[in-house]
DNA sequence: TAAGTTTGTTAGCAATACTATTATATTTAC
DNA sequence: GTAAATATAATAGTATTGCTAACAAACTTA
């Protein structure tokens, strides 16, 4: 069951490459090889001369897509964050009650994407598990008020934005919906890579998402 | 005003290091050089080369301390986790009551370092600029798993405990503990990070640090 | 069919991430 | 106080990374 239109196109902020991936067949196979080797070896070992040998390309063909491998993790976050904001508007469509539409949202936010929001050119359930562990690498440099200036961060902070206003039509007086919405969002990650890699960090419940549920209940707790 | 007894000594998990830099001149020297050349061009573009030369030593005698960049963070990370847990132990002793140790506690997982905190052989307030931004990295890597298992993390791990066992106190029916406290962790880190940089992922107030009274708002509502 | 554009091929260079060897201090042991 | 042990420095070397450049081949479009 396909919940969207299949032949949408994420726009990408033009900042992030060099020439648009999603332009050629080498281009897509450069996102959709360096989704799979970053999942194989990990975003930190994965090098062009690597990905060029998966996709039968070469390190000079790729370098003309993007300036350097941070760039391209770069184009993977902004993408998710671009349709994750699609997934939002569109899951809150038609939906009035506030309440409603933040628990749907925190949902939308917290939960691994399941093969329901699959579409053709991205495969975004690799995509999300990569988002999990590696996004924050993406503005935990030296670069990030550069890059923040040319708005590739501002996908991202659209969506903190436009659930954080749900939470001020819920209670007006709440004085911290965007840290709650950003720290839900980042925590959801962590959680979801500490319940793998560092349990002691995490609580298990049984029969529920533990992860979902804690940040719904926090959040509507919090905003009280 | 100094909290602490000025010559506690820190004990850092062995396999982290080769060498126990605390052991030697040389190994203190790539300590506090590493802090400052971490904090002037960042973890990332630091190497074991240009942090001899700031040292006055060679990249091959700073091999012989840690195996590799990494373990570097990793041994910092390590060190402010034990030394957080002691500051949190000795924090909390003699009070009694469970709300008023989880504020407290709240309040050192979340507020910057300030000076009253500081160690003769250890630059606190530059180490926790550099945990902020970098201690992820120490975890979010292909090689967590394998260092998990030689105990380079109990510490961290320890001190979510700690705090959780004050919660389950207050709370045995609050299903989240663990998940709370390690959210309000890193999301702290996160949330100081953004407010320097990506200023509309957060809230500011006036008069108040909104990083710690959010926190401590936060984890107060959801317990109950 | 010519011109333009994209990709492949090859080469090369500077920096990184180490390891090894030998020499020189410095510490400690007797 | 000297010998032995140890720590550090100096130097060199290797494989890999992170690029850039130049040209050739293929494919696209006008």
């Amino acid at each position: 069951m396909h919940r969207l239109i299949s032949n949408i196109q994420i726009k990408v902020n033009e900042n992030i490459f060099l020439k648009d991936p999603s332009s050629s067949n080498l281009g897509q196979r450069i996102i959709s090889g360096g989704l799979d080797l970053t999942l194989e070896i990990g975003f930190e070992d994965l090098t062009f001369k690597k990905l060029a040998k998966k996709i039968d390309s070469t390190e000079a063909s790729i370098y003309r897509y993007f300036e350097n491998k941070h760039k391209l993790l770069l184009y993977l976050v902004n993408w998710y964050w671009v349709w994750t904001e699609y997934r939002l508007v569109f899951s809150l469509a038609n939906i009035t009650s506030p309440k409603e539409r933040l628990i749907k949202a925190v949902h939308i936010l917290t939960s691994p994407v399941s093969d329901e929001w699959k579409l053709p050119h991205m495969d975004t359930v690799k995509l999300n598990k990569i988002v999990l562990s590696e996004s924050s690498k993406v503005y935990l440099t030296r670069e990030v008020d550069n890059e923040n200036k040319g708005g590739v961060f501002s996908a991202y902070k659209r969506v903190v934005g436009r659930v954080s206003d749900i939470i001020t039509e819920i209670n007006p007086a709440y004085k911290y919906p965007h840290m709650l919405i950003s720290t839900a969002i980042e925590g959801a990650h962590h959680q979801r890579f500490f319940s793998e890699h560092l349990p002691r960090l995490t609580d298990n419940v049984d029969g529920e998402d533990a992860v979902v549920e804690f940040y719904k209940d926090m959040i509507l707790k919090a905003i009280v």
